[in-house]
DNA sequence: CTATAGCCTGGAGTCGGCTCCAAGTCAAGA
DNA sequence: TCTTGACTTGGAGCCGACTCCAGGCTATAG
């Protein structure tokens, strides 16, 4: 299953333990995923790959074991996970202009002391 | 001066510490930050803002003290650096991406949960 | 009926990046 | 002269997120 997702098992055992994956049935004690686990990992693995917290996660799983009551608490955190990850985008976009920037500057002074050294 | 940039005096300290800002220069013992070392420090906290590595950004500060022969090997570190940001927008505009459909979803579960109510 | 391979568990260890602390120094004010 | 307060240092501690390990269980192969 870990190698189905690219990750360490251990990490797949972690995110049972702490509550980010619902717990999962054991065939005569070994883990037995079945369809919804893996859409719930899925959606895990998606959500960490962008740096949503665990803690975050969590609230969220646990909401959604609670029921259909939870449904607009759920959202909010969405929304409000959404909105994070956005401002995140800004900010690295206005750092890699500026990388840009910088880089642009290391061509023409690198270009410069070329043409010195053939220039004599 | 960590006022002045928003950071922990601490972080700064740690910063110097591990290579990551020249070592600057005290008057009586305490530090007396120059233009110069302003100018790192924007540009560190610029990069660690965005998730530069502390190990890259060590590396470079490091050839730039070694001169400017050193040019060469710190823009492709920059260039590096620019690829992985870009790379990491990507995979995460896409999770924005993913999370705005989620939450769309949510719009129309939770309409027609209303509507049931409204209805029934 | 072992033996092996592969999973299980709880708990400890690691890593990056800070953050906090005790003990010391120093300049300036009462 | 003493005290206060802001700085100094090296080192320890903390946090998030894994990652590793010892010791134990179990199903299948020989």
């Amino acid at each position: 299953m870990s190698e189905r997702f690219g990750t360490s098992p251990d990490t797949l055992r972690y995110y049972e333990r702490v509550g980010l994956i619902p717990p999962v049935r054991r065939k005569s004690g070994i883990r037995d995923y079945d369809e919804n686990d893996v859409k719930w990992i899925e959606f895990i693995l998606c959500m960490r790959s962008a740096g949503v917290l665990i803690e975050e996660l969590v609230r969220y799983v646990a909401l959604y074991r609670k029921g259909s009551g939870t449904a607009d608490e759920r959202k909010r955190i969405l929304i409000d996970q959404r909105a994070r990850l956005l401002a995140r985008i800004e900010e690295m976009t206005a750092v890699a202009e500026k990388l840009e920037y910088k880089i642009a500057n290391y061509e023409t002074v690198l270009l410069e002391k070329e043409r010195q050294l053939l220039g004599g």
